[in-house]
DNA sequence: TATTAATTGATAAATATTATCATATTGAAA
DNA sequence: TTTCAATATGATAATATTTATCAATTAATA
């Protein structure tokens, strides 16, 4: 639950919160700052762009989000907070999760110093809608 | 040779993309488009920033460099056109090339109906340097 | 060398994000 | 409940990044 996720965070319980994390749950297009606000608009008109973008930053501080570097025009973001993969389309830019716990191993001699905490995927192909529209015409 | 790069790219060869292909030539620290201005023009005074952007959008789209979405703030650019991965450090952003070839299979069921052509990893970690400064201090 | 098509550089415009701050609201304490 | 301090919101300005425009220049070739 939505109220759950503000108040775990420490957070306190806002309508605008509330309806970003409602638009975001169970959303899929792993949407834009811009996105979100334009759909809120809709029914709460009173929603301010920077409330977006200050409750977007917040909630991805404490974790209940996450913010997809993705896409070089703008951040995009994803409501499921748990690690997971993403299958992006090179043509519509469309972002579908995928959820495979792949094992990456990576030799001492090949961390250069680091010490790893994570890792993110980002499988690049073609959407079935896009490869119909391409197989209508030449390259 | 850079040179060659620009020719097989069918691109008319300048001092400015000899510059920007010179810089980047050799260069680890995936830089932004303002890094390789800033660089390039106490050698070349007259180099303009739309310039850059022009050449590292043609340069990109010819496949000869590669673009990272990996920073939130700016894109930045990898020599290295071919497949490879990387890795970032959490705290300075720092990030570095990764040399591994994992064969991510991904099963049909998961694939959404994509033709899947390639992919990237970005592993995330701490760097030496950046771990050299947290233990001096509390979290 | 002359020609032309591509490229550059100056600048404006567009887009995306962050900062500022007065006003309003939340949550906790009284 | 009412009160109050801390937090959040909303309006707007500021900043940062990138793209667009276009006249002047330059590279490649004939």
């Amino acid at each position: 639950m939505d109220r759950q996720k503000i108040k775990e965070a420490g957070l306190k319980l806002t309508p605008q919160r509330l309806a970003i994390l409602d638009y975001l749950r169970d959303n899929l297009e792993h949407p834009s700052a811009e996105d979100i606000y334009k759909a809120i608009l809709e029914r709460f008109p009173t929603m301010s762009f920077a409330t977006v973008y200050n409750t977007l930053e917040t909630l991805r501080e404490k974790g209940a989000i996450q913010e997809l570097t993705i896409d070089p025009q703008k951040k995009r973001f994803d409501p499921n907070p748990r690690p997971h993969h993403h299958l992006i389309c090179n043509r519509c830019k469309k972002i579908l999760d995928i959820h495979i716990d792949y094992q990456l191993h990576v030799p001492e001699e090949k961390k250069n110093g680091f010490e790893i905490v994570g890792n993110h995927i980002e499988f690049y192909g073609i959407c079935p809608g896009c490869r119909l529209k391409m197989s209508g015409m030449q390259s």
